[in-house]
DNA sequence: ACCCAGGGTCATA
DNA sequence: TATGACCATGGG
């Protein structure tokens, strides 16, 4: 029986259970910024495709990217979905990078002003921003995600009444020890555990959050959880 | 033929 | 502030 369980507490079991993920999967700080703008609202293993193109081109880094043809990008993102749009992020992220110096560069920002940056850019928003700024930047900065939102929710551990993306990123910072590798863990692991729970296998025999972890993709009538 | 995916922007009320 | 439409492909 987990009763009142906090941020913290069920880091540690979702820790226990799933071990160390050691995100973010890429090769290097830009490949990782690259992945994502491509995730966004878009499966890993589709953004997988379209990043194994682009390393097969040789553009998988700054310069490959800008200076490559539009259309031949467009090709290249294409079982990424979104690609139109996303090319032209890509686009945009590089200009950004170039800008700021690389990723040496950004380093030296406060993360404050970094990330207001971040958000100027089109196409990035909170979730995209804090995930460079964490992954990227190494920054200790808490990523908001869809799943963050309704894994607590459904615990009763985060109130519904927290629902925008600041007033949860707030919540958790208050909750959670402040440290890179404990961000960059607890986001990847809510990641995880939401994936093993695809409706593929909404069982979930030995689910480290117990009776909790019995959630569909969507709240459903008659649902007890929390 | 649905629903969903590691979001973000824009128009509208 | 708060919805809704739109972007697009691939897997269940």
């Amino acid at each position: 029986m987990i009763e009142r369980v906090t941020p913290m507490e069920v880091y540690q079991q979702l820790l226990g259970h799933y071990g160390e993920q050691g995100w973010w999967p890429a090769d290097t700080a830009f490949e990782m910024m690259v992945g994502a703008i491509l995730t966004q609202n878009t499966s890993w293993t589709n953004v997988e495709k379209a990043l194994h193109n682009l390393r097969e081109a040789e553009v998988l880094d700054v310069q490959g990217l800008a200076t490559c043809h539009k259309e031949s990008l467009e090709k290249w993102l294409r079982p990424a979905g979104f690609f139109r749009q996303k090319s032209q992020r890509l686009l945009e992220l590089c200009h950004f990078y170039l800008e700021r110096g690389g990723i040496e560069g950004m380093r030296r920002w406060p993360m404050k002003s970094l990330r207001a940056r971040l958000l100027d850019v089109h196409g990035v928003g909170p979730e995209t921003a804090d995930s460079i700024l964490l992954y990227g930047i190494e920054k200790p900065i808490f990523v908001v995600d869809s799943y963050t939102k309704r894994t607590f929710h459904r615990l009763g551990i985060l109130p519904e009444t927290i629902s925008e993306y600041d007033a949860v990123q707030h919540f958790f910072q208050q909750r959670i020890s402040s440290t890179l590798v404990v961000y960059k863990e607890l986001h990847a692991l809510i990641v995880t555990h939401a994936k093993a729970h695809c409706r593929s296998k909404p069982q979930c025999h030995d689910c480290p959050l117990l009776k909790h972890c019995v959630y569909g993709l969507k709240a459903q009538a008659g649902d007890d959880v929390g």
